[in-house]
DNA sequence: ACTCGTCTAATTGCATGCAATAATGCGATG
DNA sequence: CATCGCATTATTGCATGCAATTAGACGAGT
């Protein structure tokens, strides 16, 4: 796995100077959640902390802060005297975190349907035009950016920011690991028909309904996910 | 407020040196955190490096990167060069943290009446006993801690490491906040009789039902302690 | 007296150095 | 040939130093 060194370290350093005192570890952090969530970074990959602070520009002390942040939020772990790793989850840890995304998004549901406003709404069925022509045009990861994306706006919906920042992190720790269970195209049809039905329950604020319907969407997703993870199903995308 | 030095900094450090490398960081987060929940870092508290690196026997590094964890919990904020505080959260803020929380213990109760042991039953059970005689005894702050307990291990019922993970950080954000509700006589023995419900709702496995009685025993407790936080209410304990 | 500006001291952010631990290479031995 | 032991190297954990920024004291001007 490469670390992308950055060419001219002393023409374009990453950190610039200017005005960013106080928010290097927060910005190094960042990058590396972006390149774990991206695949990047993949699981049980070991950060060395030369290679990566060569390659970012900064030094090791925010460094080592901006993997403080990401153990705490579940993305690495950092064994003592053996440096950081991305978080390996085994299928049993990505089951109850899904149990956990289905439980939230449950709850998101009833606020939703409560206190959604109807520009939140057109922006759901907005996205789910667009992950609509993900599909038409074949786009798996479009489609699948999208999809999460829509998640995330039901839950917004709820206006509750404490379970949208948990939602989001929890989501984030398990995303890679989702992602496999899309390749399949007999799901992948099926998905977006339970999505125009969810569509449909938010803007109606059948609150119970949308909730049944997105237990069930976890349901099915999270069975076909499992199968592939566990290669009983071979992926046809 | 005091951040109570170490009087024998040489003779007795509070981070001894004997196969503790590699914790230090955590082990200080530990220590904050702990004095964050008792409140003896009240919300606001400014925490400067010097006196917490002296009054730990600890260095600025370590201290600093516990400052991050804490902060990706949600327990400080950190200004760019103006260090770091206890946050002090808004009624709105414990509004929507106390209806996160409502919601992940609306998902745990069914998973805890589907999954939890008997074992775990009676350790509830156990529990409940010890907070009925704390609130014989007038000892508030036992009964309260003991009351966080039963409701952590109903949650521990559902068999969802992640669930559990989730409700413990939500729940110590928000713990100091909760506590001013308790001190409401009428509050104290009403919010017991609810408890032994739902105790018994848990045993006989009647998810639904649990699952309502939590609902209702959260907004009746939360409603009192947003009254006193709205300086409505007089406590009388 | 109050406000504003300046200077100084204190504090924070980050870079770097040193010591402890783990990883690695290699020869000796079974 | 594989394995063990040891020395070397690399890496991590933490302490400390320096520069940037902020907070506070002090005095001039209104």
């Amino acid at each position: 796995m490469q670390y992308a060194p950055d060419p001219h370290p002393d023409e374009s350093p990453l950190v610039p100077a200017a005005g960013l005192r106080g928010r290097s570890a927060a910005h190094v952090a960042e990058r590396l959640r972006d390149m774990i969530l991206a695949g990047e970074l993949p699981p049980g990959e070991r950060l060395s902390e030369r290679m990566l602070t060569e390659g970012m520009g900064v030094t090791r002390t925010p460094l080592r802060e901006a993997f403080k942040i990401l153990e705490a939020e579940g993305l690495l772990v950092i064994a003592p005297n053996r440096g950081a790793q991305v978080v390996k989850l085994s299928p049993a840890d990505v089951d109850m975190a899904m149990e956990l995304l289905a439980g939230l998004e449950s709850v998101a549901a009833e606020l939703a349907c409560a206190r959604g406003t109807a520009e939140q709404f057109a922006q759901v069925a907005a996205l789910h035009a667009r992950m609509v022509a993900c599909q038409r045009a074949g786009d798996l990861v479009g489609y699948f950016r999208i999809n999460q994306n829509i998640h995330q706006n039901i839950v917004d919906c709820a206006h509750n920011p404490a379970l949208s920042r948990v939602y989001r992190a929890e989501s984030a720790r398990v995303r890679l690991y989702r992602f496999a269970g899309n390749r399949v195209s007999a799901r992948w049809s099926r998905a977006v028909m339970e999505h125009e039905q969810i569509l449909l329950a938010l803007q109606q604020r059948q609150g119970p309904l949308l909730r049944e319907l997105l237990r069930v969407h976890h349901l099915n997703g999270w069975r076909v996910t499992r199968l592939v993870l566990e290669n009983e199903v071979q992926p046809d995308l």
